[in-house]
DNA sequence: CACAAAATCACCTTTACGGGTGACGACACG
DNA sequence: CGTGTCGTCACCCGTAAAGGTGATTTTGTG
């Protein structure tokens, strides 16, 4: 039914709002719905198609849902990866320079992608895999190159390693 | 040439799965309704609460199958795969897998720009060093993400590395 | 609540890349 | 000698990347 899970406190006028406007969504679809359904009525499967209608929509509406709602809690964890070969803590799988993080700026978000640049993928696969448009990668990337002091991404790739940001 | 590219098998098998098990819930749910709606069709209101019910089981299932979706991809993980640097101190710099050169057939020289592209030099950088023109690197480039599978430039440094090819 | 930082998205411009094709000289090999 | 490989260069075209500006939304902190 409504969204059970949601943020720790703080945030609960929000989470009001989102189902309010669930609720809101739900009643308009359902509206329409009722109205199709008098024209569909007519035709023989018409309950079918109503019901997959409906099941289509709220289940991409679910999910959608579900996606926002999760986006708040997880998501940080790069990392992995074997060797760590100079200076540094060099803990268990890997972990990034804060100190150097913080002398550039370089906030999660920012250094989530550049793990991701390394990665070889491109904009728009960050953008679909992270679940936001091309243009924030665009954005975090550009200013990421900024603070990295970097022209390209390659090299920005190579600036982050000397710098113990990635592996 | 279907060179590496391995990480991502590994789950797209669930995520198939995932869309499998989905469907067939939604079939299973469909006829369920289906066969109740026969039941319901002579009280006033069925249609409504077939299409709530409709919207309500599949809005909690969308909302479920958003978070799973969302907790297995939000471990990004960037998969390097496990790779002694150097057995031997005998190549003290470092020296690349001849046999992975001649089984992709990579030429040194395009060896040789695969590794100022890692360094991350742009093709002009990399003409102005080698002192041939831009579109002669251009070429060996394209030559080189061909043979390596590669569409991108960093995904050509990470395929260069995982294949020892460069350091 | 207010504020700042972070994250998101949109739009625009210029440049860099990638893909394709064709061509030419050098050089080794059978 | 012909053939094949390698390195070199040119041109075109489409897309991706990078740089800039502005705006909105979330979120954490005081």
């Amino acid at each position: 039914m409504t969204p059970a899970a949601k943020a720790p406190h703080s945030s609960r006028r929000r989470a009001i709002r989102d189902i309010l406007l669930y609720g809101l969504c739900g009643g308009v679809l359902i509206t329409v719905l009722k109205l199709t359904e008098y024209r569909f009525l007519v035709v023989e499967h018409s309950l079918e198609i109503y019901g997959g209608l409906v099941a289509a929509l709220f289940a991409g509406l679910g999910i959608w849902l579900g996606l926002t709602l999760r986006r708040k809690k997880a998501q940080v964890v790069i990392t992995q990866v074997v060797r760590q070969p100079q200076a540094g803590p060099s803990s268990g799988p890997f972990m990034a320079d804060e100190k150097r993080l913080n002398e550039l700026g370089i906030t999660p978000r920012e250094l989530e992608i550049l793990g991701l640049i390394a990665a070889g993928l491109s904009n728009r696969e960050i953008a679909g895999r992270l679940f936001v448009s091309e243009n924030t990668v665009k954005t975090h990337s550009s200013r990421l190159f900024d603070k990295l002091g970097a022209r390209r991404r390659t090299q920005a790739v190579q600036l982050g390693k000397e710098a113990g940001l990635i592996p």
